[in-house]
RNA sequence: GUCCCCGUAGCUCAGUUGGAUAGAGCACAGCUUUCCUAAAGCUGGGGUCGCAGGUUCGAAUCCUGCCGGGGAUACCA
C-alpha cells in the first residue's frame, strides 16, 4: 500500500529468509533522531532461534544503498530505517495531486452495501443536545465507509408509534384548540405531552383515553391518522433544519410505523420454528443459553414491543438492500436489547444473521448524571450550535474585520458548528461525555477551529502565491518540519481504513489535529528565518513548499470532510 | 447478585493493537508577531498510567482479584 513500507518488509523478509508474506510491524520509532520508521526484531527471535540484536546485524547486513531506503541501522533488537526523503516527497506529492477529493480512500468495500441506522430520535420531541452523538457518529460512519469504497444505506429510523403517541393525540383533544403548530410546533407539542404526562397522574381516566387514541391510529382511523401525520410532519421540518445545519442527509427515513405492518410475518416464523415461548403471559425467545434475560416479543396484553420492530425492520432492510453489514448508532445503555434480538436472528437461521453490529457510545452526562429529556430544561442541540456560530461570529469580527458581513456569517457557521461537531467526534465512542458550555466554545487549542484555520491558512497562502504547482520540484524539500508533515500525510489512507475497520470516527480526528500541529509548527519557522516561509523568496523552493503545503490541505479537507467539518478557504 | 463500559498530568483526552525516555490541549510561568493576522509557535514545571498479583526478553496495553464512577438487568424505547 505504501511503496516505502513495501521495501522495508521485502528487506526484512529476505534479509532473514523469512516468507514474503510475514507479518512486519512497522511502526515509528520514539524519536525522529532515530530514523523515520522501525522494526523490532523480537517477534522472529524464537522461530529463527536467534537474539533480536543478531538479527538486526543480518538485516543492517543485507541493505544495499540505492532506492527507497537510504539507511538502516541496528539498534540493539531494533532495525531503524530512513528512507530516500527526494523520492518520498515526490511519492507525496503525487498521490495527494492524483486523488484529489478521493485521496486516502481505496476500494476495500466494493461491492458491499453497509446500511447505517443512526440519529433516530422521537417524533414530537426535539433534538436534545445528546442526539448529536449518534447523528454525528453514524454521519461520520456513513462517508468513512463510502472512502472505503461500501455503498452506504444512511437510515433515519424514527420513534413515531407506540402509546406516548395516543397520549399526544388524547392531549390535542384536550388542549390543542388554537394551537399554531407552524411555528415552534415541537416545542407546542413537547409541552402538551408533558402536561398530559403529569395530569396522568391525577386523572386515572387519561391513560385508558391515550390507549384508545393509540387503537384507533393502529386501526387506521382517518382522525387520528391525519392528526398523527401532521405531528410527524412538523417534527420532520424540524428535525430538518438541524441536519441541514450538520450537513446530515438521509437515504431513507423509516419510522417505527413503516414495520407496523411487517411484525406479524417475523411472530409466525419464529413460533414456527418453536422459538416462541409462552412465559409470564408473554410470548418470548429463551436466551438463557447465552446468558442473557429472554426475548420479548409479544406482551402480555398482546401489543408488540421495539424488539419485534427491530426484527422486522431488519428483516425489510435485508429485503431492500441485502447488506453485508448494518450498523446501529445507538448509546450503550441498551447494548442488552441488541445481543438479545441478535441472538433470535442467529436462533431463527435468518440470512442476515451475524451481519449487525451495535456501534455503541458512551451517554451525555450532565452533572455526572444520565440527562432526562422528560424532566425538562434538556439544552437543544440547534441552541448550542447557533451560540458556538455566535460567539465565533465575534471573533472572526475582530480578527478579519475586511470580511464582509455575509460572508463571516457564513464562515461563523461552519466553524462554529465545526467546534461543537469536532468536540464529540474527537473522543472514543465509548467514554461517557460531561456537558460543559466552557469546553464547547472554546477555539483554541485541541479543537475542530485550529483544524479549520490551519486549513484556511494555508488555502490563502498558496491563492495569494498563485503559483503553478505542476511545476513543483520536490528534491527541494526537506527541512525537518517538512519531513515530519510529509510522513503524517503519507499515513492517511491507512487511518481511513482503521477508522472503518473499528467504526471510530475519533482516529480520523485525532489525525486531523496531528497533521494540523506538523503543519502548524512547519509554518512558524517562517516568523523566525524569512528563508524557512512556506512562500520564501527563492521561487523554485517555494513552488515545491506550496505544493507540499497544498497537499496537507487536501489531505485535511478530506479528513474533515470525513468527519462532517467544512474546511473553509479564509476564515 | 450477574453482566457491560470507564479509571493515564490539577482539568479534558491521545497512546501506532505487547516495544526504546508515557504524549497533546486547557490552566500556570516565560519568550516569539511583514506568508492568514498570536484562532498560532517555542521553552519550562507538572505522572507510583486506580490498587495488588500474574503471564515474558519487555505491560498503560493481555489474565485474575480488589477499589472507585457510570450503565444494564423480560413486558418503555
Amino acid at each position: 500500500m505504501n511503496p516505502f513500507h513495501d521495501a522495508i518488509r521485502a528487506l526484512v523478509t529476505s534479509a532473514l529468509g523469512l516468507p514474503a508474506d510475514t507479518v512486519v510491524a512497522i511502526a515509528t520509532p520514539p524519536n525522529p533522531a532515530m530514523g523515520d520508521y522501525t522494526v523490532a526484531m523480537f517477534p522472529f527471535a524464537k522461530a529463527l532461534g536467534a537474539k533480536p540484536p543478531e538479527l538486526a546485524q543480518r538485516v543492517t547486513a543485507a541493505f544495499a544503498a540505492g532506492g527507497a531506503l537510504s539507511s538502516v541501522t541496528a539498534a540493539g533488537p531494533f532495525v531503524n530505517v530512513r528512507i530516500s526523503r527526494p523520492a518520498f516527497f515526490a511519492h507525496v506529492l503525487g498521490l495527494v495531486g492524483a486523488g484529489r477529493d478521493s485521496w486516502g480512500g481505496n476500494a476495500d468495500g466494493a461491492g458491499k452495501t453497509v446500511v447505517i441506522d443512526y440519529s433516530s430520535p422521537n417524533i414530537s420531541k426535539h433534538l436534545a443536545y445528546h442526539h448529536i452523538r449518534s447523528t454525528m457518529i453514524g454521519h461520520s460512519l456513513c462517508r468513512i465507509y463510502a472512502a472505503n469504497g461500501w455503498k452506504t444505506v444512511g437510515l433515519n429510523f424514527l420513534g413515531d408509534w407506540g402509546t406516548t403517541h395516543g397520549m399526544l393525540l388524547a392531549a390535542w383533544e384536550r388542549w390543542g384548540a388554537g394551537i399554531d403548530l407552524a411555528e415552534d410546533g415541537v416545542a407546542k407539542l413537547n409541552a402538551l405531552y408533558v402536561q398530559f404526562r403529569a395530569a396522568m397522574k391525577e386523572d386515572a381516566t387519561l391513560e385508558p383515553l391515550a390507549r384508545t387514541w393509540f387503537k384507533r391510529l393502529e386501526d387506521g382511523d382517518a382522525g387520528a391518522r391525519d392528526l398523527w401525520e401532521r405531528f410527524r410532519q412538523v417534527s420532520l421540518a424540524e428535525f430538518e433544519k438541524v441536519y441541514s445545519k450538520l450537513g446530515v442527509a438521509f437515504d431513507a427515513v423509516r419510522g417505527e410505523s413503516y414495520y407496523e405492518g411487517k411484525m406479524q410475518p417475523v411472530i409466525d416464523d419464529l413460533a414456527a420454528k418453536g422459538l416462541l415461548v409462552e412465559s409470564e403471559g408473554a410470548r418470548v425467545v429463551d436466551l438463557t443459553d447465552r446468558k442473557l434475560p429472554p426475548c420479548i416479543l409479544v406482551k402480555s396484553d398482546g401489543a408488540t414491543i421495539y424488539a419485534t420492530r427491530d426484527l422486522a425492520s431488519a428483516t425489510d432492510r435485508w429485503d431492500s438492500w441485502h447488506f453485508d453489514r448494518a450498523l446501529y448508532v445507538v448509546d450503550k445503555g441498551q447494548t442488552v436489547h441488541f445481543k438479545q434480538w441478535f441472538a433470535v436472528a442467529e436462533k431463527a437461521g435468518w440470512p442476515f444473521a451475524g451481519r449487525m453490529v451495535h456501534v455503541q457510545f458512551g451517554q451525555v452526562l450532565f452533572g455526572g448524571r444520565k440527562t432526562s429529556t422528560r424532566a425538562g430544561g434538556a439544552v437543544l442541540l440547534h441552541e448550542v450550535l447557533d451560540e458556538a456560530a455566535k460567539e465565533i461570529e465575534a471573533v472572526i469580527a475582530e480578527k478579519n474585520p475586511s470580511m464582509t458581513a455575509d460572508k463571516r456569517s457564513e464562515v461563523a457557521r461552519q466553524v462554529g458548528y465545526g467546534a461543537i461537531v469536532y468536540a464529540d467526534l474527537s473522543k472514543l465512542r465509548s467514554g461517557d461525555v460531561e456537558f460543559d458550555w466552557e469546553r464547547l466554545l472554546s477555539f483554541e487549542g485541541d479543537t475542530g477551529p485550529f483544524c479549520q484555520y490551519q486549513h484556511a491558512r494555508i488555502a490563502s497562502v498558496v491563492r495569494k502565491a498563485g503559483a503553478d504547482l505542476s511545476l513543483a520540484d520536490a528534491s527541494l524539500l526537506g527541512t525537518e518540519e517538512e519531513w515530519r508533515t510529509a510522513l503524517l500525510v503519507a499515513d492517511f489512507p491507512q487511518k481511513v481504513r482503521d477508522a472503518c475497520a473499528k467504526d471510530e470516527p475519533s482516529i480520523v480526528a485525532t489525525y486531523a489535529l496531528d497533521l494540523c500541529r506538523a503543519f502548524s509548527s512547519w509554518y512558524a519557522q517562517g516568523s523566525k528565518d524569512a528563508a524557512l516561509k512556506v512562500n520564501c523568496d527563492d521561487a523554485p523552493t517555494a513552488n515545491a513548499r506550496l505544493a507540499l503545503a497544498s497537499a496537507v490541505r487536501q489531505t485535511l479537507a478530506n479528513a474533515l470532510f470525513l468527519i462532517g467539518l467544512a474546511a473553509p478557504e479564509e476564515m
